[in-house]
RNA sequence: GCCCCCUUAGCUCAAUUGGCAGAGCAACUGACUCUUAAUCAGUAGGUUCUAGGUUCGAGUCCUAGAGGGGGCACCA
């Protein structure tokens, strides 16, 4: 029945020869650089009645109606747009006859355009004295409650738009997830790297341990897999020639939903020839630093009751160290971690050292690093694409950047020795069903590395819990404007 | 997939032990030319998530289901 008022206010737009869903607007500004106008406001000396004469410039904007206080033969209006908002003064008497009748016809949510004077009230909120009002759009529904907005999270994921519009910091949050992502661009665009699309369409759904999605082509009636990673068709182009390259792009893992994991998100893989892992950490902080000052926010950042500290250099500490340090046991002690992890309930039978080992890093370390902290120097079984130590094959040149407990990084020195490549895809890790691994046999990869891949550093970024970081956000769905949700029932 | 919690008007929320389903905002009618969540007077607004069950009587208790939140599991 709102809507049934709302309709016969949009007929009596039309009665009045506008059209109610609006036209092409020309030349308004920003609210928020509106508002960066007040200071050119003039006010002249007292008249003889001891009142003085306020003189602001013209100022076009449009907007949507979020607030309305009508007060007989004056209305004031909160004008809203994505950089602020701004209060408009409409007055039956200043207005005219033709903007005041279709005054009466606005609702709340209703977008318009607005010339006017932009000047004080007495109160002296900074205020835009309508002279003629521009009718853009109707809107049928009413919004939600004009104090609270929508409060319940669901409601929010499902009516992005009107959380964007009803929610504070809302809209500032994902024009931050903008800037970081433009950021980044920027930093690599400036050292070189060459931004290119992979498929996202696999046939072998390879670079990580995930379950993939499953689809399917129709004409050449082949099964198809979404991507998990974009790191193998990167290394292909390492391969030929590519010496810095890098994709921005979806990835998709058929996985649980939690406040850190969404089933499709948003990665940075960078690869550079003639790098290594320690000028992945250099670049690592440098796409962070970057992306603050992008936001434009201080290298400490609030993240909850607790503060981040992304001055840089990021503390590095070896894995084994950590382990030592966390569990009090020797990680070289294979029983010892054995027995530490038969005590936390993992079962042991069957599983490679590593893999056991790496499970008791997962769940006494990875929680209590609050970082930022490089963890560097993995155990090479665990790492199937990572080059080995020259001095010791038992560790792998690999990187983890952790942050508050959460992994945000990951990098290594590719492995670029393709018999060795060959050998880990074959040899499945101990205990672990195909489907999980990473080492998936793709052959054509093995002969691309064949042909000859540079030694190279390679870096992967989860960007949408980077942005989660940066913009003090405590779930992954705060920063990912759709994320997904179960369809909703027939109403 | 498992466990716990939530679902009442467009929105935000009440409803005692199982006893007439309410308020604020939004809407509608009216008053008001410097308001600030404007104010004041009045009107209207409901499949209490769905389907069963217990009961003289269910928003409330029981069973099943749906959606959401949190946790666990899964998970570079």
């Amino acid at each position: 029945m709102h809507e049934a008022a709302r309709r016969e206010k949009l007929e009596k737009i039309r009665a009045l020869g506008i059209d109610p869903w609006g036209t092409r607007f020309n030349d308004h500004m920003p609210i928020g650089s509106v508002r960066d106008r007040e200071r050119e406001i003039v006010t002249e000396s007292a008249d003889a009645e001891g009142r003085s004469e306020q003189h602001g410039p013209r100022v076009r904007v449009a907007g949507r109606l979020v607030l309305q206080r009508r007060k007989g033969k004056l209305i004031f209006a909160d004008l809203q747009d994505w950089t602020g908002k701004i209060q408009l003064f409409i007055g039956k008497n200043q207005v005219g006859e033709e903007n005041w009748e279709l005054a009466q016809l606005l609702d709340l949510s209703d977008i318009v355009g607005a010339d006017g004077e932009l000047k004080k009230t007495r109160t002296g909120e900074l205020t835009i004295f309508v002279e003629k009002l521009y009718f853009l759009t109707k809107s049928l529904l009413p919004p939600p409650e004009k104090h609270h907005g929508l409060t319940d999270p669901e409601l929010r994921q499902r009516m992005r738009y009107l959380d964007l519009v009803h929610t504070e910091g809302v809209t500032e949050r994902f024009l931050d997830r903008t800037r970081i992502v433009r950021s980044i661009r920027r930093t690599l665009d400036e050292q070189d790297f060459a931004e290119i699309e992979g498929p996202t369409l696999h046939s072998i759904a390879g670079g990580a341990a995930a379950r993939p999605f499953h689809t399917h082509h129709n004409a050449l009636d082949i099964p198809l897999f979404m991507r998990i990673a974009l790191e193998l068709h990167l290394k292909r182009l390492l391969v030929g020639g590519f010496e810095r390259v890098y994709e921005l792009g979806r990835v998709y893992r058929n996985e649980g939903i939690s406040p850190k994991h969404n089933p499709e998100f948003t990665m940075l893989e960078v690869y550079q020839a003639y790098g290594d892992y320690e000028s992945m950490m250099d670049l690592t902080e440098k796409i962070i630093i970057d992306a603050l000052g992008a936001c434009e926010r201080p290298l400490r950042v609030q993240w909850g009751e607790q503060e981040i500290d992304f001055n840089p250099p990021f503390a590095r500490r070896s894995y084994d160290d950590l382990f030592a340090e966390h569990t009090g046991i020797d990680p070289q002690d294979a029983a010892a971690v054995a027995a530490l992890a038969e005590s936390l309930g993992f079962e042991t039978a069957g599983k490679h050292q590593d893999v056991i080992k790496n499970e008791v890093f997962e769940e006494k370390v990875e929680d209590a690093l609050q970082g930022p902290i490089f963890v560097i120097d993995y155990p090479s079984s665990i790492c199937p694409l990572t080059k080995r130590k020259a001095n010791n094959p038992a560790i792998a040149e690999r990187f983890e950047l952790f942050v508050h407990g959460m992994e945000v990084a990951n990098a290594y020195t590719e492995l670029n020795d393709p018999d060795l490549q060959e050998e880990l895809f074959l040899t499945q890790l101990q205990g672990q069903k195909e489907e999980d691994s990473m080492a998936k046999m793709d052959h054509d990869f093995v002969r691309a590395l064949r042909h000859g891949m540079p030694p190279a550093g390679g870096l992967g970024i989860g960007i949408d819990r980077l942005v989660m970081l940066l913009t003090g956000s405590a779930s992954i769905r705060d920063v990912i404007l759709f994320p997904l949700l179960r369809p909703e029932g027939e109403p």
